[in-house]
DNA sequence: CAATAGATCATCT
DNA sequence: GATGATCTATTGC
């Protein structure tokens, strides 16, 4: 998929809470699978302690005090991977978490990759899933976004719908913070983020 | 449809 | 040794 060239790194040199909304209607490019950002969440940095960051450099977390434009994977649960892109500067470590895509490219693969048969909106709609259907692991981990394999472009059109700001899903700490950013009334959305409080960012889509 | 349990392991204490 | 930025299947109405 070459809908545009993709993004240089200074676009991701911003705070987190100004890069989350600019990624939506962008679209992740992997191994021949591409998906537009429907979803996302931002993570602050020392005082956010729902941030990996909070609890300062360690061998996992190296990569966010680095420079903005590189993917920070991890596992967790003992089965998922999660990709989050690096935001602002060196030892700025805010990032945005990748939290659903709207399949747009290598559908194919992308079934294969999940073994799942259900409709298209249920093949990146999750950060587990976005990750397995893009082919995305911790070898991806510090790789740059900006060339290559792996990047992140612009996207010609908007999707028909207002960003929305909600809470972020599945944290204990911090916990109703307006981190969560969405195309309300997306179909891709992450099932469990369809509920709870919605503060619009415009008005109401009917 | 809503709530819950189980899977499963890297990371940090 | 506990926990976690999740997903799926199963149970219960």
């Amino acid at each position: 998929m070459r809908a545009t060239e993709p993004l240089a790194l200074d676009f991701f040199a911003r705070p987190a809470t100004e890069l989350a909304p600019a990624l939506l209607s962008c679209v992740i490019v992997h191994r021949e699978t591409a998906g537009m950002i429907v979803e996302t969440e931002a993570y602050l940095g020392l005082h956010d302690l729902a941030a990996h960051a909070s609890r300062g450099k360690t061998e996992r977390t190296r990569v966010l005090f680095g420079p903005a434009g590189r993917a920070y994977v991890y596992f967790i649960y003992g089965m998922h991977e999660c990709l989050n892109v690096v935001a602002d500067r060196e030892d700025e470590p805010g990032c945005v978490l990748i939290r659903a895509l709207e399949p747009l490219s290598g559908l194919d693969l992308m079934y294969q990759r999940r073994h799942w048969h259900g409709p298209t909106t249920g093949l990146a709609n999750g950060p587990g899933k976005l990750t397995q259907a893009l082919a995305i692991t911790r070898e991806q981990y510090g790789q740059r976004l900006d060339k290559g394999d792996f990047t992140i472009r612009a996207w010609k059109t908007k999707p028909p719908f207002q960003i929305a700001v909600t809470s972020r899903i599945g944290i204990t700490h911090c916990a109703d913070w307006p981190l969560r950013f969405i195309w309300a009334g997306h179909p891709c959305l992450s099932v469990r983020g369809r509920k709870g409080s919605v503060s619009a960012a415009g008005s109401s889509v009917g």
